[in-house]
DNA sequence: TGGGTCAAGAGGATAA
DNA sequence: TTATCCTCTTGACCCA
């Protein structure tokens, strides 16, 4: 409080001795302020240095209150003589409260409107629109910071999901190769048996196959080939998925793309060898879709999808 | 004393 | 051309 300077006003000293009452205006009020050129109701310029003096010069924890806006108005042209180097000063609680309250009101600030709002707060034009253009920065960095957060939380749901699908695909590449299997061993079995009956007029003497179960080298490569189908059906894009995370995050956002296998590849032959009862369940999978099942999970008549399966439905944010 | 915050400066882009 | 905006930076101030 050392060489502070004092302007005239000595009527406003209530204003300041709360910071809420510094500005009086209703909300309603502040906006038609803010649109007119009716009476100030703040007196920010006098009422700062009224409310040093009203605190009897205690600058402890006061700092905000000192008289920086006296010392840049441009009226006082008296002062201009002897006016310091410029050291920034921080406006006051009350000036802060009445921008922010502009600000939520428009944070554009036409000419006009600048004017009225220096003119109220007992600071420069200049002040206003360089606060104005701080806050809006301000704004947009929080803005950002709440964008990445939204962002993260999306990838993080995605990620999961995209995890518990991989789980999901293998327990289906599972149940495929164990149920096709089995499938082309029972086809095995009837094959013999049908064959082996016209067989028997005219190969009397034909020893029996001591071991019906050894499949066919056809039948082998058959399975093989369908093995590499359904790895192909899911793997084919696995570069996208396992490559880091932006790939995943990328890849698992759009389903239609990270199930859709090429059905081309699966035989007719073969997609009649799996039976059809055990598909059916598998057209109940939700938000999945059809076309990729019914190659891949043969055994859907036993197996329950886990709850967390059903995660696709979390991506529609 | 270092880091955070904020007012203000600087410079380029843009619209009227 | 001028005013305004945006972005980055600077310097003052505060606090743990």
């Amino acid at each position: 409080m050392a060489s502070r300077k004092v302007y005239g006003g000595s009527n406003v000293p209530v204003l300041l001795h709360s910071h809420n009452d510094g500005i009086s205006c209703s909300n309603g009020a502040f906006e038609a302020l803010l649109m007119s050129n009716s009476t100030s109701c703040f007196n920010g310029k006098r009422s700062m240095v009224n409310f040093e003096d009203a605190c009897g010069g205690n600058s402890q924890g006061m700092s905000f209150y000192r008289s920086h806006d006296q010392e840049e108005h441009g009226d006082d042209d008296l002062d201009d003589c002897f006016r310091q180097p410029e050291k920034k000063r921080r406006l006051s609680v009350d000036q802060v409260q009445f921008l922010e309250r502009s600000f939520e009101v428009e944070n554009k600030l036409e000419p006009e409107r600048k004017v009225q709002l220096a003119k109220d707060l007992g600071l420069q034009p200049r002040q206003v629109a360089i606060w104005f253009q701080n806050r809006r920065a301000r704004w947009k960095t929080k803005q950002l910071e709440k964008d990445y957060d939204a962002l993260k939380a999306s990838y993080d749901s995605l990620k999961s999901n995209y995890e518990n699908l991989l789980k999901e695909k293998d327990q289906l590449k599972a149940e495929v190769s164990s149920l096709t299997g089995k499938q082309l061993h029972k086809e095995n079995v009837s094959e013999n048996s049908e064959t082996s009956k016209p067989m028997e007029p005219s190969q009397p003497l034909a020893q029996p196959d001591p071991v019906p179960e050894k499949k066919p080298p056809t039948i082998i490569c058959k399975q093989e080939d369908l093995s590499s189908v359904n790895s192909d059906v899911f793997d084919s894009d696995s570069p996208h998925y396992t490559d880091g995370v932006h790939s995943s995050f990328l890849e698992a956002g759009d389903s239609s793309h990270v199930f859709e296998p090429d059905q081309s590849d699966l035989s007719q032959d073969e997609d009649d060898n799996l039976s059809k009862s055990l598909r059916h369940v598998v057209y109940n999978f939700p938000k999945l879709e059809d076309p990729v099942y019914p190659d891949q999970s043969a055994d859907c008549g036993n197996y329950e999808f886990p709850v967390e399966d059903h995660a696709l439905w979390f991506w529609s944010y």
